[in-house]
RNA sequence: GCCGUUGUAGCUCAGUGGUAGAGCACUUCCUUGGUAAGGAAGAGGUCGUGAGUUCAAUUCUCAUCAACGGCUCCA
């Protein structure tokens, strides 16, 4: 007998040999009917697995995200069984599970897929499902898999097989397909009843450039048609929220063949958008005591080869463009440029910390597949300001920084975000990472203690940090799920040497100050795009481009509608009139639909009180209001950022 | 940059080897209407661009540009 001890604390005596299964049966046949796999002893393991000893056990079902990711990479081994048959002598890589569904990276030997290919295969898989094929699990010696997949002539799994030991090796077999694989597995191939192949994709061997391109099928699939349905129906929701959606038709920003890829025009309402963020982002560093600067959009090569960009970045920056013998470059960054601001006239301790501020306009030449609507461009208008201080004032200055990005946070609303903290890779310094070992450990402690303090969650990743020191981003997901670095908090004890930056100190020795880039804005670019999908396109009143639309019953009450056109400018507030020949629920309908945060509906009743009927976007009608009562709370409403 | 897909009116999308259609938007007229689409008429596209095949190309082929889904990259 071996003793099962459950997550409520139960402890029971089960048969030695008993798996998960067995164990769920014994409880109940619905159960055993939802038991994907089993958590024992902390690793997941085939609910068919036998348990030889005392374990702690958790059975996973479709609510857990292991139960999830086990049917998803189950999915993937089905899918496989399924190109096996349709693409004969393919060989695969590796098929795990993502965060929504699988895939599977496959060599199809000079072959093409198509997506009629996927609608094949989806076929072939449903009928695969259909015969219930149960996955089994088999441990092999080195040898004998070497020999197995020698024999197929198969290099991938040969190589996976490299870095693996006897006793660590299991085959798994359904149906028709065998794969090398750790698993676990779900019971059989009969629970996965809704499939999905959604896209087919390049992906290199190993995430590597150099290597060859393998093929890269993309799925998803569930334990029933109504999961598949509802993850349908919410991606078509991300899709209404997807920033190029929405900015397109709230007229914030537009592409153009003949501007050029990456490169957006800001249309008048994306530009509002631009002055308000402009304008926090002055009122927030004033407080904060940075200064103001602007600086050139082009500079000579000379200033990033100092930098030390150029040599890592020339690829990723719109090519020079001489004149007289002498190169000059679009600047990728600013930090040169304020370095060369530091640096106009001497320093002393006293002048420390100086903060510089520019909302600087870069371009980077970024790779064309890599453009992505406003997320991801080649022209970018960064939320910039660099730091130099002293190694005293270091941590009070960073956690300054952290603070901030705390105001914005809470001003924004934004909840959904993960602080990551990259790290050095010391194996790497003097080559990827400057070699200051000591300046490294310091500050990346100093950093980290800021985060633990400010009780902020966060991830440390090593060997991401910045070529000149560690650095904490915040990610945020696109309405697609793709994962973007809004902000960025970098330490930087590289360019100070580098530029030969210096303060006299209090014993008046010349010093090199650290320098903190910070961004807690991002670019406008990413910014906007971001809150376009934060807010479904429903700006708060201080962002939206028109603040109050005045809708007059008919042009009897245009009058009126003027007037109160007039007092709403008055009040500093962004309002228009429709006023088109059109009924006033059409009117209504129109004004919603462009997400216009008041409207102010102004008919016989209005004019007679000298009031205006409210409707707030969303919610319907409010009532009548004085004007001068509606505009006190709208005023105060835009003030406080609300 | 690489793999794959797509490219028809301002937007969303039909369609065809014989020089194109719908809905919304737009313009004009009628209507002056009280909280999410009033009615009528009209205008608008050399079907991304270039070349080839063909008697004939928006449709087939190739190239190119751009967008999209991924991979790689992201100071």
């Amino acid at each position: 007998m071996v003793k099962i001890s459950f997550p409520d604390g139960a402890i029971r005596e089960y048969p030695d040999g008993s798996s998960a299964m067995d164990i769920a049966r014994s409880i109940s046949e619905g159960l055993a009917r939802k038991v994907l796999a089993a958590m024992v002893n902390g690793s997941v393991w085939d609910a068919s697995r036998p348990i030889h000893a005392d374990a702690s056990l958790r059975l996973l079902t479709w609510d857990h995200a292991e139960g999830r990711s086990t049917f998803w990479h189950s999915s993937a081994h089905l899918m496989a069984e399924a190109v096996e048959s349709l693409f004969p002598g393919v060989k695969f890589w590796v098929g795990p599970a993502v965060d929504k569904g699988f895939y599977y990276d496959m060599d199809l030997g000079g072959r093409s897929m198509t997506e009629e290919d996927l609608r094949k295969l989806e076929t072939k898989m449903n009928e695969l499902a259909k015969q219930g094929n149960a996955y089994v699990r088999r441990e092999i010696s080195k040898d004998d898999a070497v020999n197995y997949f020698s024999d197929k002539g198969d290099e991938y799994k040969l190589d996976l097989l490299q870095g693996l030991n006897d006793g660590e090796i299991t085959f798994y077999t359904q149906g028709a397909f065998t794969d090398l694989c750790k698993g676990p597995h779900i019971p059989h191939t009969g629970l996965i009843k809704a499939i999905k192949l959604t896209s087919l994709a390049g992906a290199y061997w190993k995430g590597d450039e150099r290597n060859k391109m393998l093929t890269r099928v993309y799925g998803v699939s569930f334990p029933n048609q109504k999961e598949m349905d509802e993850h349908l129906l919410m991606l078509e929701e991300a899709k209404k929220r997807d920033h190029r959606k929405l900015g397109k038709e709230l007229g914030i920003f537009t592409f153009d063949d003949d501007i050029g890829p990456g490169l957006p025009l800001w249309m008048p309402n994306g530009t509002i958008i631009i002055d308000e963020l402009e304008k926090l982002a002055r009122e927030t560093e004033e407080d904060a005591g940075y200064k103001r600067v602007v600086t050139p959009h082009i500079a000579k090569e000379n200033l990033y080869l100092t930098s030390g960009h150029l040599p890592y970045y020339a690829e990723s920056m719109y090519p020079p463009m001489e004149l007289e013998g002498v190169k000059y470059y679009l600047k990728a960054m600013n930090c040169p440029h304020h370095h060369k601001i530091f640096d106009a006239e001497p320093k002393s301790y006293k002048d420390l910390p100086l903060r510089l501020a520019e909302y600087g306009t870069c371009y980077r030449y970024e790779q064309s597949g890599e453009l992505f609507g406003l997320m991801r461009v080649r022209c970018l208008h960064m939320n910039d300001a660099h730091i130099y201080c002293s190694r005293e004032q270091f941590a009070q200055e960073f956690r300054a920084v952290n603070e901030m990005y705390l105001k914005y946070f809470k001003i924004f609303g934004i909840e959904k975000y993960v602080m990551r903290l990259s790290l050095h890779e010391p194996s790497k310094l003097g080559q990827k990472y400057i070699n200051e070992p000591e300046l490294w450990l310091e500050t990346e402690s100093m950093v980290r203690e800021v985060l633990k303090e400010s009780d902020i969650p966060f991830v440390e990743v090593p060997d991401e940090g910045a070529f000149y020191g560690p650095k904490i981003d915040v990610q945020i997901w696109s309405a697609i799920g793709r994962e973007f670095t809004l902000a960025t908090n970098q330490v930087d004890f590289a360019q100070g040497r580098r530029f030969k930056l210096s303060y006299t100190n209090r014993d008046n020795q010349p010093e090199v100050p650290l320098i903190i880039h910070r961004a807690p804005l991002g670019t406008h670019e990413r910014f906007i795009g971001f809150l376009l999908e934060h807010y479904a396109g429903k700006f708060p009143l201080w962002l939206s481009p028109v603040q109050v639309k005045i809708l007059p019953i008919s042009d009897r009450f245009m009058e009126h509608a003027q007037h109160t056109l007039a007092r709403l400018k008055k009040a500093g507030l962004r309002a228009e009139i429709d006023d088109r020949n059109e009924k006033i629920g059409k009117k209504i309908r129109d004004t919603e639909l462009m997400k216009v945060p008041y409207m102010f509906v102004i008919g016989e009743k209005e004019v007679e009180a000298d009031a205006v009927s409210v409707r707030k976007q969303g919610k319907g009608d409010a009532g009548m209001f004085p004007l001068s009562e509606i505009i006190l709370t709208l005023t105060s409403e835009k003030e406080n950022r609300q």
